[in-house]
DNA sequence: GAAGATACCGACTAAGCGGTATCTTGTCAA
DNA sequence: TTGACAAGATACCGCTTAGTCGGTATCTTC
């Protein structure tokens, strides 16, 4: 007969959430595939039977992660800012020069966790890409309706394709946050994003 | 007393490019921390006391590949092009151009190495994020000298800062690459890089 | 308050990992 | 021809890994 030293107080969302957090925070600093499980569970002091009831596989907690961490950060800070401004490429600005502003120790040692996720895992797992790319369409898509509501209301310029300009704003973000994480340069950073805004102000009318 | 099936001729040389060509090759699909010396040594049929013969250990590889294998692949392509043409911006969009036209499967699928390896490395060790920044900064730089030059020759509009539109120009790339390989999209990927080019072409004078 | 379900515990397993030790064999200079 | 050393081969080691499993504690329901 053992005696175990279980929680006073059961509390499953909460063991859930710290699971995640931490699982957040391990993926980001190691990637998925050298993330510990071990490292997590010491982190959160919740133990491997609780991981395991909470999730299937190690795989399981990374889409989680995801769906349920990555997914909603990223559409709370863009689809709320751009539909506060009636300006598109106002908005745009504002968020490029927030990301200008907070270029915080985080993102330029570890980078963008979306770009980091895909980098590593989108040829691996299928159902990994799947949840990334959803995430990068909605993201696309955000941007691109905004710069279409800024066509028909005469702020954009006519005659260039939303979803493309949409696409290529993206992925040019994801660049800049790649290279300022290799330059370890808050300074690098700043410059590329600085360009991006250029690129955008291009955009009115 | 062991009986053992040495190859019948030794070739150093060889054995330590086809190590580098193999590991590579493991890199790109797997990743450097998840990549297997088993199954590089598999790929190569070469046994473990070569490799630990030519290479110290797992990380000493993994810096070889980029100082020997990754690095000079970019400095041919870029350096040479850049230097054949005149005119930077027509240089610029040729190269956009060629890599649009050779959209192949091996780069949506697994993207680019070296972008692979920074989102996956540089947080973690600091001579890989050498290694890479070193392939970066003169990227950069070569973009950056061609731009000036047609700045002098009046191709190119002055007033603009040639070495913070090359790093928005490498960054961007990155990011079209990045986009593609998620998207599993051969499209995706050169709608992005077309921007690319519009943008390269709002460069002239 | 008993029963059943849910949440949680921690020792254990099997496999794969990078790396090492010890050996043999090819090469080439003396 | 031989001695020395580089190159290659293979068995093995310690460690970490994701995942399992029998068991226990708490919560819910009746």
């Amino acid at each position: 007969m053992m005696t175990m030293v279980q929680r006073k107080t059961r509390n499953p969302e909460q063991t859930r959430n710290d699971l995640l957090d931490a699982a957040y925070t391990e993926i980001l600093e190691s990637g998925f595939q050298a993330a510990s499980l071990e490292r997590i569970l010491a982190n959160t002091s919740v133990s491997k039977g609780a991981l395991y009831h909470h999730f299937g596989t190690k795989r399981d907690l990374g889409l989680a992660v995801i769906q349920e961490v990555i997914g909603p950060q990223l559409e709370g800070r863009w689809f709320n800012m751009l539909a506060q401004h009636s300006d598109p490429i106002r908005g745009l600005l504002k968020l490029i020069e927030e990301k200008i502003a907070s270029a915080d120790e985080s993102v330029i040692r570890y980078g963008c966790p979306l770009n980091n996720l895909i980098q590593e895992m989108s040829p691996l797992d299928e159902s990994f890409r799947q949840g990334l790319q959803k995430i990068i369409e909605r993201w696309v898509e955000v941007v691109a309706e905004a710069l279409k509501e800024g066509q028909a209301s005469g702020k954009v310029r006519a005659g260039t394709a939303p979803q493309d300009i949409a696409l290529f704003i993206v992925a040019s973000i994801e660049g800049c946050v790649g290279l300022g994480k290799n330059a370890q340069s808050v300074t690098a950073y700043q410059r590329c994003l600085k360009q991006l805004q250029v690129y955008i102000q291009s955009l009115a009318v």
